[in-house]
DNA sequence: TAGTTTATAGTAAATGTTTACAGTTGCACT
DNA sequence: AGTGCAACTGTAAACATTTACTATAAACTA
C-alpha cells in the first residue's frame, strides 16, 4: 500500500480501532496486549506507515543521525575511515551526515556550524591537519564529539580514537635499523629550517608542532635510533608534506644536500612513491641502493614497482571504533580514548644493507 | 551568549517584547518593521538562538538534506563524487547523508529503505553496478531522485547525471588505431562465454547486458573500429572487471588464446596497471611492444611507470552536477538529462606501433 | 467476596515551529 | 477630517509525535 502524502498516527489508531498512544507505543517497542498488537500490525501493514522523524524530533528523541566532518573525502584515509564509520552506523541502525573541508579553514569553521545546530546526536570530527590555530568551537560543549585520526593533543579534553604514529614511526626505523641501514634519513611534515639547530627535546616542546601527528612519528623514529646507539643527524631530516610531488622534491632536496644516505622513513605512500621516482631518475636504485618506507599502505603501494614497505593503519576499523566510541559518549558510558596499533608491512622497497 | 538546552522562539519574542510570529518572518527573511527587526536581532544575538530544525521540518518545511547512496565510499570514483557532491551542497546550503552499500545488494535495499523514510529533500543514488535486478523502489514515488554516474538505461524514468562512456571506448580506440595498431583486445566486464558467437547487434541486445555502462564502452570500441574498416574480432574481447588482480588475470587470459595483439582497451586504471604489470613480467614491453590504455584517470595512472594513458572522467564534476539536478527537480523545475565528457589523456603507456 | 495489586489503555498536554486570519497602524488622498 | 489602502503584527490553530496521568479491567490475596 502506498506511503502516502499523510499517513499519521491518528490514521493508524483510527483503523486498527485504538488510540494513538497504543500505537505510539507498539512502534517503540512497549508491551500491548496481544490482540491489539496484532490489530495494530496490521494497520501499520497496511498503510506502509512509519513515525515521522521529525515529529519524534521535537519531542527530543535521538535522531539516530551523527555527523562526520573530515578534511577531504577523495583521500583514501579518510574515504576508508568514512566507509568503516559507515558501515558500523548501519549496524547501529544510525545514519550519516558527511561533511568535507575541502582542506579550507573557513570551510570546516562553517561546516562545523551548520552541522552543531543540525539535529545530530553526535559528531566524529577530524580537524584540517594544519590547524595551528585550532578552532574554538562553541558547540563541542553541546553535542557529543569524538575527535577522529589525530593526536591526543588536539583537543585533549574531548575523546580521540587515533594510530599509534610514534608506533608507526618506531616501527619503520627499527625495521631499517634491523636491516643494517645506519643514515636513515626522516621526511616530516611538520620540520622547520630552525629545527636542525635545535636539540630533539626543544623541538618536541616548540609551539605549534604539537598538533602534528608527523611529530609522534619522528619521536618514534628517535626512540628507535637510541635504541641501537645512533645519534640523530638533523641534516638528514627534511620537510615534506604529504603528495606524489612533495616527495619529488623532498628527494631532490636530500639528494642536493650531498650527504651520505642509506634508507628513508616517508610519512605516506604517496611521498614514498615520489622518492623512489626521483631516486631511479638519477640511477639510485631503490631498495638496492637506498631502502624507502613508505606509511599508510595505500592500494596504490601493491602496485607500484618495487612495491613499498609500509606501515599499515587501518583507517577502516579507526573509522568503525570513531562510531562506537561515539555511540558510548551519547549513550553517557565513559569512554577512553582508543589508540590502534599499526603494522609493519614488509614489501619490496626495502632490503638489507649491502657492505 | 551559551545555546542552552531550549532557548525558543517564545523566549526570543519575550526578550525582543515582540509575538513569536514576528521572530519567525524575521529569520525566515519575511519584512518586519525595521525597530523590530533590530530588536529581535538583538535577542537573536544574546541567546545566540538558531530555529530548531525539527520544529520546522514537522511543518513540512524542506529539510535541506539530501541523501547520497554510492556502491562503496572508498573507491576512488565514488570519493571524488562525493567530493564534488559536498562542495555543491555546501554551495547550496544543503547537507548530505551518505550511505554506502559495500557493494551489496542487501545493504542496498536496506539504506534506500532507511533513507526514503528520512527526513530528505531528495537523494541521489548510484546503483551497485551488478544490480541487473533493478531494486523496486517504492520511496521513488516520493522522493526526488537522480541517478548517478550510471547509464540511462538504469532507471529510464529518472534523471540521470552520467558520463559518456560510449565516447570513452570510442576515444580510447580511435587512438589506438591512430597510432597504427589494429588488433586491439578490449577487456570487458559484462562479457558472457557465449557472446563470442554471437553477432555484436544480439549482444547488444541481450537482457541483462543493457545495466552494464561497460556495454557502452564497447559499442565505441565497435564503432571506431567500422570507422576505420576493422572488422571486429570477438577472441579479442576478454572477460574482466575492474581491479588491478582482474587486470592481472585478464592478461594471462588473453596470452594464453595464444592469438596476436598489438593493444589494449580496459575499463579501469587498476585493471591497466594489472595488464602492464602481468605483461612486463612476461617480458612484453608496454608501450613498445603492447600499447595498454587506462579508464578513469585515477591519481595512480601519473604514479606507476609507464604512466598511463587514459580517459579522464571527471567524477567530481559529476557529483556537483549531480546536486545540480537534484536541485531542480526539488524545486520543481524540469531537469534534463547530463551527460558529461570524457577526456583522452595521453602519457606513456601507448606508443605509435613499430612495424 | 471484597480489597489490593498489576497490567495495560486512553486522554490530553506538551514539544517548537509556521502561517491563515484578523486586527492595527500610519499614510496618502479627497 | 474621513476614507481607503498598504504594510505590518499578533493570536491561535495546526503539524505528528511522546508521555504523565488517570481510568479500567483482570488477577491475586486474604
Amino acid at each position: 500500500m502506498a506511503n502516502r502524502k499523510s499517513v499519521t498516527l491518528v490514521d493508524v489508531a483510527k483503523y486498527a480501532g485504538v488510540s494513538i498512544a497504543t500505537v505510539s507505543r507498539y512502534l517503540n517497542g512497549v508491551r500491548v496486549r496481544p490482540e491489539l498488537a496484532v490489530k495494530v500490525a496490521e494497520a501499520v501493514e497496511k498503510f506502509d506507515y512509519r513515525l515521522n522523524p521529525a515529529a519524534r524530533l521535537i519531542k527530543g528523541q535521538k535522531s539516530e543521525t551523527i555527523g562526520v566532518i573530515l578534511p577531504e573525502l577523495d583521500h583514501p584515509y579518510f574515504a576508508t575511515l568514512l566507509e568503516g564509520a559507515a558501515e558500523q552506523a548501519r549496524e547501529f541502525g544510525q545514519s550519516i551526515l558527511v561533511g568535507s573541508c575541502h582542506g579550507k579553514h573557513e570551510v570546516e569553521e562553517q561546516t562545523i556550524d551548520q552541522f552543531a545546530h543540525n539535529i545530530l546526536d553526535g559528531l566524529i570530527y577530524t580537524p584540517v591537519a594544519k590547524s595551528v590555530n585550532l578552532i574554538e568551537i562553541e558547540a563541542f560543549r553541546e553535542l557529543p564529539v569524538v575527535i577522529a585520526a589525530r593526536d591526543k593533543s588536539v583537543y585533549p579534553e574531548l575523546p580521540h580514537v587515533y594510530q599509534d604514529t610514534h608506533g608507526g614511526g618506531y616501527l619503520s626505523t627499527k625495521y631499517l635499523l634491523s636491516l643494517g641501514h645506519r643514515k636513515i634519513a626522516f621526511f616530516a611534515s611538520f620540520w622547520e629550517p630552525g629545527f636542525t639547530e635545535m636539540g630533539m627535546l626543544d623541538i618536541l616542546k616548540t609551539p605549534g608542532t604539537g598538533v602534528y601527528s608527523s611529530l609522534n612519528r619522528f619521536s618514534g623514529y628517535l626512540e628507535a635510533l637510541q635504541e641501537f646507539g645512533i645519534s640523530y643527524d638533523p641534516k638528514l631530516v627534511i620537510k615534506c608534506s604529504y603528495g606524489f610531488e612533495d616527495g619529488k622534491s623532498a628527494a631532490k632536496e636530500l639528494l642536493s644536500r650531498m650527504i651520505e644516505f642509506d634508507s628513508i622513513v616517508t610519512a605516506s605512500d604517496y611521498v614514498a612513491c615520489g622518492v623512489i621516482d626521483t631516486l631511479e631518475a638519477q640511477g639510485i636504485s631503490v631498495p638496492n641502493d637506498v631502502s624507502v618506507m613508505g606509511y599508510g599502505n595505500l592500494e596504490l603501494g601493491k602496485i607500484i614497482k618495487p612495491q613499498l614497505s609500509t606501515i599499515h593503519q587501518n583507517m577502516f576499523e579507526l573509522g568503525k571504533q570513531s562510531v562506537r566510541s561515539l555511540h558510548d559518549v551519547i549513550h553517557e558510558k565513559d569512554t577512553e580514548d582508543i589508540l590502534l596499533d599499526v603494522e609493519l608491512i614488509v614489501r619490496d622497497s626495502t632490503s638489507k644493507k649491502e657492505i
